[in-house]
DNA sequence: TGTACATCAGTGAACGCGCGTTCACTGATGTAC
DNA sequence: TGTACATCAGTGAACGCGCGTTCACTGATGTAC
């Protein structure tokens, strides 16, 4: 039977999960209610606490979603038998990509208080991305001026594309995108010169 | 008399505001409310109304204040006077010293929707602060790749300073903090080669 | 200087609303025998 | 294959709460005369 509306949905769980991105994505975390997104996926709004408990939990596991998405991302770009220099600018790269693709799990991660971080699911996921960017700054063998330069320049980008205000970048077709967030990028490249100094702020 | 609670506040309307500010600081613009801010600021929670009209109002006149501490910041490090080269690494200082200092404001400025952006102050406001740098980047002579690197390279500084993620340098001494930064900016500042298009993306 | 009065700023009770959460329930599924 | 039963997923009513806003009010201020 095709009934529409069965009463086992089959996969609630990842349908709450999608319904809180999209509600994310138009009304903002200052607007985001569970109520909503039960309603979004089509379900009684008691239902969501049969998968996350309460509104903390749901929150919690899509921002590990999206620190999971965030890691995809930067190394979506490339191949881990890439020189250091390339995976760094194909981690720039996924870093902005992801922001452009997921503004609402970006601004999630990086600028809510809502999601439990303390979460050993959530940690873990975030602890595996950043540590991906904090491996290949090693390898790049880059001072402290770099990697903040690296981020920052990467962080930015992305950020203003997740708030909407770099209409002109993300409406170029990708290979103009690409070359121009590639010649950013290389701006601020580590020239191997040496190290300046350890890192003092490390990303997460 | 020193009554500590005069009927009449005397200015109960940047009370309020300061008010909102910390609020903002301590709860996110996810857990503001208006009755909160009243009670910081003691006063019932009926009296922003007469000031602000409602809680949009109050957000909207605290974005505006935020553009114009916006634009104080990035001029605040040189005088007119200073070659654009020079000009420009101070906005992007004030740029960051501004994230550093008023965080809160940071983020309603540049992540938040509740303000209403189309009120004609805060868009003067907006387009004030804006126009400050887009004026230094024509100046500059610098090209599409040039605005953005610089933007998003102060932008992200700022951001990741906003959200608390770059405690090792905004624990170090000013001193050296404006060193990093300066080096950071340096990177990515135009040469002077040329412009390699008009730039497609405006910051507001 | 004194009085009347208009204006303004803040109060506190009241309202309706949407929220998160709880709870007893019911429909559906799957497994033991 | 058929039946009984445990388990699970989703329902819908109910709760208490904090919220934004409204409203008649009252205290305070300032101005006209």
């Amino acid at each position: 039977m095709n009934d529409p509306r069965p009463y086992h949905h089959g996969d609630l769980r990842a349908a709450l999960l999608a319904a809180a991105e999209a509600e994310l994505a138009e009304r903002g975390i200052e607007g985001f209610s569970l109520r909503a997104v039960a309603k979004r996926a089509g379900v009684s709004h008691a239902a969501p606490a049969h998968h996350f408990g309460d509104v903390t939990g749901l929150l919690t596991a899509l921002a590990a979603e999206g620190f999971r998405s965030f890691l995809a991302h930067m190394t979506a770009r490339g191949t881990p038998d890439d020189p250091p220099a390339q995976r760094m600018q194909a981690a720039g790269l996924g870093y902005v990509d992801f922001a452009q693709n997921r503004p609402a799990l970006f601004r999630l991660i990086f600028s809510s208080r809502r999601p439990d971080f303390a979460d050993p699911d959530l940690c873990a996921a975030s602890e595996a991305a950043c540590g991906h960017l904090v491996a290949l700054v090693a390898e790049l063998g880059g001072g402290q001026t770099d990697v903040l330069a690296i981020w920052a320049l990467a962080h930015g980008a992305a950020d203003l594309i997740a708030g909407g205000r770099l209409k002109g970048l993300d409406k170029m077709p990708p290979d103009a995108r690409d070359a121009v967030l590639r010649a950013m990028l290389a701006r601020v490249m580590p020239r191997g010169t040496g190290t300046d100094a350890p890192p003092a702020a490390t990303p997460c």
